[in-house]
DNA sequence: ATGAAAGCGCTAACAA
DNA sequence: TTGTTAGCGCTTTCAT
């Protein structure tokens, strides 16, 4: 392994000299040892000693990403296309600007504190962590964190979310428009994005003078077997609505495919739309209508949000909270009543 | 943030009796000093400083897992339920064992071997980088590495693999036992595993005295237009066979669609099988009859070769190639002819 | 225009 | 049983 000195040694030059020449600190130092220098570097390929740079109190040039997720579904959690591609995402802008990343799917918060203290991370991205559990990281973290998809009560912190209201207003209005009035929205959650999502539809719902708003709403389990056998044992339930609205395109597709195996026809007996507008929508036959989000754009903005809370060393002046916008997309699986 | 040498100060002994408690080198620690010791340590919250154990000449306890792909493929590579999952499984193993994850996507070599440099990571785990390329990591790299799913020349290095040559092979007795003798493979690469799989399919095929084998194969462009574009050429080609055999879940998956919304129908006109078995063959209709791999146990054991490897402080005594085996997953999708 | 030296937190060899 | 000390590679302050 090359080290400044070795540089410095080669180049007949100090160390000093030599981190000067790196670090762009060459108002006192001759252009001939700058060339011979950047020259050396070129050569013999150096790397700098990031534990060394850490220790001199340099950043560390880390920033950690925590995935949070329940310890049973922690092996499948990446596999879901939302989580696959905002990380994609993320990597290659945190890579394009010179970070590292150092990545971290979390049961419990101590390990997260762990993370950021140990490496020093320059600052944080939580996906998929609790409002409260995001508010202890950034207590216990000297680094800024920028969370993605949380809905905060009174005190919040930086975050980078989606109009999930108008997603479901707008769908259920484009529902409601087509001529639907018995419309069951389908989610696993009653927090978060889910609980959002199902504010809009409601609105929504109660400007059409639907009645009995409760009843349109269906909370399923998170494991697939189980949300099977809901599916199975509320089947008589689900052929007295016209449409399915569910709070995510898997669950959608999924929910295609049991109506499908169950001989219900989509969406000329029943319609089916979802949210995200992932590979499962276009994938699935009928072709799934969906309230689309633009992923990638999610993962850039949190990563400048980021980016701008480190380079301005605090929140002052900085737009901390985002709030993408959502579109309809009209696909097959609608019937106009 | 606190250091060892306010432990020991707090303990009233020295920063040298606080590391080797730490360290377990508590042979001659008396019990009092180090219940003290441990005391202070939770109290306080302890956490070391990577940076100056790095320095120090520890390990970084850092594995990089490298994940190549093409520069135009950067931001959906995670999307695929393959990487996703062995990502995740990776992960929860590295953790387990205490190690941290530093993840980059991969457009160049130099990242790489800087990534693995400049940390000094303790390991390298690659997927989906060329034989070539991970020889070069490995020659540049201090640290151990293991590939995953790369088939090598003469020279290999530590590789967790699946036997695709039987996956192939089987799947193609399988279909030519149901009857069929026009098959046509279909994959994008004529390299790694897809090679692999179509050279045990050509097995299969001659066995059966199937003729005209060079016509049983179908290179596909990668991005998704280009191959929709592909496929609605070759409708007429497909509708001269009587399998469609795709070198992975996806692609059979929207072939299924492609020829759904062309009117075909599967299996009865056509049949249909991938490779994989992953969330698009259970969630396709007809369900898809493909090649099962376990994607968890394949990253449980490149984990654990990584971590032999480590321990061992090299290759010899340690297996350094394996191939998991392959299942057949009989679904819906293939006709009895 | 360049260099010497101290210090970042931790470890390990050696001393006491 | 415990402590002293040197050193890991880099940065930064202060001299020269």
């Amino acid at each position: 392994m090359i080290r400044i000195k070795d540089i410095a040694q080669r180049a007949g030059v100090s160390a000093t000299t030599v981190s000067n020449v790196i670090h762009g600190n060459t108002r006192k130092v001759s252009q001939a040892t700058i060339d011979k220098i950047n020259r050396i570097i070129e050569e013999t390929n150096y790397v700098p000693s990031m534990g060394a740079r850490l220790l001199a109190g340099n950043g560390s040039r880390i920033i950690g990403v925590i995935v949070g997720t329940e310890e049973r579904f922690r092996e499948e959690k990446l596999q879901d296309p939302f989580t696959g591609s905002i990380l994609g995402k993320i990597e290659t802008e945190l890579s394009r600007r010179g970070y590292y990343m150092m990545f971290h799917m979390s049961s419990g918060m101590e390990e997260n504190c762990q993370l950021a203290s140990a490496w020093n991370v320059e600052g944080l991205l939580t996906i998929g962590i609790s409002a409260e559990d995001n508010l202890e990281i950034r207590r216990l973290s000297r680094a800024p964190v920028v969370s993605i998809d949380v809905y905060y009560g009174k005190r919040a912190i930086p975050n980078v979310g989606l109009d999930d209201f108008s997603g479901g207003y707008e769908m259920a209005k484009y529902l409601l428009k087509k001529g639907h009035r018995r419309i069951l929205f389908l989610t696993p959650w009653d927090v978060g994005v889910d609980k959002a999502r199902w504010e809009g539809v409601q609105k929504a719902l109660r400007e059409y003078g639907v009645e009995r708003i409760e009843e349109c709403r269906q909370l399923m389990p998170c494991a697939h077997e189980e949300r099977m056998e809901l599916h199975r044992r509320n089947l008589e339930k689900y052929r007295r609505y016209t449409a399915l609205f569910f709070s995510s395109d898997y669950y959608a597709a999924e929910g295609i495919q049991f109506l499908h195996d169950e001989g219900i026809r989509v969406p000329e007996e029943l319609s089916v739309v979802g949210f995200d507008n992932n590979s499962y929508a276009t994938l699935i036959r009928p072709a799934l209508t969906t309230v689309a989000q633009d992923v990638r754009e999610k993962g850039w903005q949190a990563v400048d949000m980021l980016m701008k809370l480190i380079e301005n060393g605090g929140e002052e002046g900085v737009k901390t909270q985002t709030k993408l916008p959502i579109r309809i997309v009209e696909r097959e699986s609608v019937r106009q009543l």
